[in-house]
DNA sequence: TAAATAATTAGACATTTGTCTAAATGTTTA
DNA sequence: TAAACATTTAGACAAATGTCTAATTATTTA
């Protein structure tokens, strides 16, 4: 669960989890929609991957990106134990 | 709502929230739960206050923390907006 | 009122993090 | 097969973060 924190702790992160939530995106579709390098979001996307926020299908050259719901499942489950 | 997650990107400040969601306690109650030094544990509530997530009540010379459920009830909000 | 107690503030320092440029890897197309 | 394209890896560097010790503030008690 740390590392579900870790990746959520940056705005850039959580802009990314927002757009695939509506549809499964490149990481070149991605790049684009940030003004910041295309290695900048290699490092991002990666740390979403590892801790499971996201996966990965890889198509010809190009790598699409998909949101893992069933680790938000597990976000909302811990978030709950929170409240008394 | 960045705060939030800055708040919550660290173990201890974690499991503060997990010990003040049973019962209030003072700073050196929660002080004493932990291997750390007063002053950081001072510096982590610091961070849980400004994020929303606990709030405070002095009674002489103790400072009691609790946890504040509304913005916890906030960010499972915005969890739930990840999923599909 | 002086000493003790609870908590915070200040400042130093090592570690982690986010960003960049340059280079490398893998895939497609002319 | 060479060039172009998509993506990642490597490495540098500044900024943010977590921890500590020392000092300060506020409150209680002997």
């Amino acid at each position: 669960m740390n590392d579900v924190f870790k990746a959520l702790n940056d705005p850039a992160r959580r802009e990314i989890l927002k757009m695939l939530r509506k549809r499964d995106m490149t990481a070149g579709d991605i790049a684009a929609k940030f003004d910041m390098t295309a290695p900048s979001i290699s490092h991002h996307l990666d740390k979403l991957k590892r801790a499971g926020l996201v996966t990965t299908l890889k198509q010809g050259q190009f790598v699409l990106y998909s949101i893992n719901t069933t680790i938000v499942d597990d976000l909302l489950q811990y978030i709950l134990t929170l409240k008394k």
